[in-house]
DNA sequence: AGTAAATGTTAATCTAGATTAACTTTATTT
DNA sequence: AAATAAAGTTAATCTAGATTAACATTTACT
């Protein structure tokens, strides 16, 4: 089991004592998952939340109309998870399914109130870590409403070019909100211009 | 000052005991607002995270094109900032400007550290509050994407009911994210159907 | 290598929602 | 009670992006 990344990850917002890092050891979970598997299924209660070591994983939910919407993708030092589900524990709106082969650190809902009270640093980590992803999703709102489709494309490539290279484009069209025709166009448009 | 309704919102996630209330309220702060002033300014770094006692506020952003963007509207026993600039105090992209007169109860970003390291059971309560919120984000992300205007209105309609009241149409069209106009169209279609 | 499946492109047509503009109704101020 | 401003409505026209469908290219599988 490789923790070393979500140690140095960890790093970077509290310091950990040895102990610390040791207790953490021991109470979080190691996975590997292949291509294809399913990390969380709408409808069941997502047991944990789970930091990427390798690979990458879509989260996504089917509306009414059967119609698949990509919500995010994560990749190496990133979080996955349906949270909502998660913190209310009940069932998920959204799948997490995995891209490529994918390991994973694995924070059930038990062990990580132990965590809380244990190591009460962590519990200041996951707050910073939430208030980050609220703000990022603070943000995607107004994009999605202030930016034309072309340019929460341009966005997303500036963004995240090394994501951009590693996934279908009609799921990058998922994520923005738009059909796979239609990036399609707005990118053939982009090439005519330079 | 009247604190009551803040303690007895944070009584429905942690027991605070009553030394720990006295900590609290004599380190807030409390505010009055009249109608039309502004909490934050876009541009200004945002030094308070607000509790709203009475009152109400809407947090929009001004886009290139100098269109207005509401964000949200926060009432009674709701939270108010710009919480991207107050956790990394930088210039806020939000304006917070009150739509009535409007009373607060604001955490400044020094004091609300002290608290969390005096009474660690206000970290794990803005843990939660700010968990809560990120899923709420997220799920108005799903709706931005998977729901037409019409339905984004009936969803906003059902879940606000209150605040549908209070508020002019012209400022519930741009937080659905469609222009005044339309909004009318739609509601003008909602009473044909009935 | 050859076939099937997955992914990506192009173009014609269609539609939800924007824009513009003129008008009506409701609040606010004097 | 007028006058003025703010908020809401209606209708005509326009456009970003959806839909449909046929085709091209790339990737994976036997």
């Amino acid at each position: 089991m490789n923790i070393q990344p979500l140690l140095n990850y960890i790093k970077n917002h509290v310091a950990l004592t040895e102990a610390e890092e040791a207790i953490l050891t021991s109470k979080v979970s190691y996975r590997k998952y292949l291509k294809g598997q399913f990390i969380v299924q709408q409808g069941d209660v997502c047991k944990y939340e789970c930091f990427v070591i390798s690979g990458c994983t879509k989260t996504y939910f089917v509306d009414d109309e059967g119609q698949e919407h990509i919500v995010m993708f994560s990749v190496e030092d990133w979080w996955t998870s349906d949270i909502g589900s998660f913190i209310t524990q009940t069932p998920a709106d959204f799948n997490v399914q995995c891209l490529e082969n994918t390991e994973l650190i694995m924070f059930s809902s038990d062990i990580i109130e132990d965590l809380y009270i244990e190591i009460p640093k962590l519990e200041r980590f996951f707050r910073r870590i939430i208030e980050r992803a609220l703000v990022a999703s603070q943000k995607r709102i107004i994009r999605s409403f202030s930016l034309s489709a072309k340019d929460r494309f341009l966005y997303f490539r500036n963004q995240y070019p090394q994501i951009e290279q590693r996934i279908p484009q009609y799921m990058i069209a998922s994520y923005l909100g738009i059909t796979k025709e239609f990036l399609s166009k707005i990118k053939s448009q982009i090439i005519l211009e330079q």
